[in-house]
DNA sequence: CTCTAGGGTTCCTTTTTGGAACTTGAGTTT
DNA sequence: AAACTCAAGTTCCAAAAAGGAACCCTAGAG
């Protein structure tokens, strides 16, 4: 399977994944959300080369995740900015620095924290269920195919049980 | 900034995407979360080529994210599994998935569906707050540096307000 | 003695990155 | 007026990674 492949599959990972399952695209990302607008400030701050960066914000602009908004004329400049469909992202970034948090920090620990607003307690992100607003786990998950896809669903084959 | 400098960051969310921030290894983990646990199936269910399979098994037991557990011997062959660390991935996981459901799916709708065992509903995942439980959103958080780490954070520059 | 299964490795070609220099339009300085 | 600066790219070439196919090893089965 080529990588363009990957958003005809009937798998939302995959699909995902063709939007920003690439090695730069989260950490842009991670900046949009810190307020990185620039084009040159991404670079600055990302070490990123010029080349990919014109690139990656292309398509992330190309899948709705970014727009342009033009800030001056003459010579008109613009900036990116997270679209809604981009700041849905925000649990995606979330899950993945807490499990940096977690499991990839050395002996300063974590390097920022995020305290939220409402409570004003330092946070850590947890996965509840949207019904009954209990963690979800991986064990109390069952995946079925829905019946629009029954068939052709990705998952081709089940071929052991899970944990 | 190379590929294998993103783990000496101090940033978790670059240290996360340093083991798990590939092409390929999101849908490895993901067959994972489904039950696959061997080599072969890695590959019909993947489509991917076995170079590239058994270098991103590798990486991922090395970084503890799978362990590889015999299940026979002579000939021995091993099956990989995922560890607590791995498991720890879920909310990755699910977060893309969730995404994929909201904006990338097509006149078919979402191909899976995610009953929780507990309630027995269809569940969305939503992220929420360790500490109060409401729902976190984008601009309900500050980021703050640790002291551990004040001045030598990766987010080098606040350029501009966030959104 | 050959075939199959499972789990890889090797070799070679194509694609993607990294790195650095060049471009464009407009305002500023000398 | 010529030279310099800024922001946002684009171009070109070398280096690294991925795709594809064939080959290797161990061991049991026919």
């Amino acid at each position: 399977m080529r990588w363009e492949e990957l958003d005809q599959q009937p798998c939302s990972l995959a699909r995902t994944l063709s939007v920003i399952g690439d090695r730069w695209t989260l950490v842009i990302l991670r900046d949009c959300f810190l307020g990185v607008r620039r084009f040159d400030d991404f670079e600055a701050r990302l070490g990123i080369t010029r080349h990919i960066l014109s690139d990656r914000l292309k398509k992330l602009h190309d899948a709705g995740v970014l727009e342009k908004r033009p800030y001056q004329e003459r010579p008109r400049r613009e900036e990116y900015r997270l679209t809604a469909k981009g700041r849905d992202l925000y649990p995606v970034i979330l899950s993945l620095v807490h499990w940096g948090d977690r499991h990839m920090v050395d002996e300063n620990g974590p390097p920022v924290r995020h305290r939220h607003r409402n409570c004003g307690c330092y946070t850590r992100a947890v996965l509840t269920c949207s019904e009954c607003g209990q963690e979800l786990r991986p064990q109390d998950v069952e995946v079925e195919e829905s019946p629009a896809w029954a068939g052709r669903v990705m998952p081709r084959k089940r071929t052991r049980a899970p944990e």
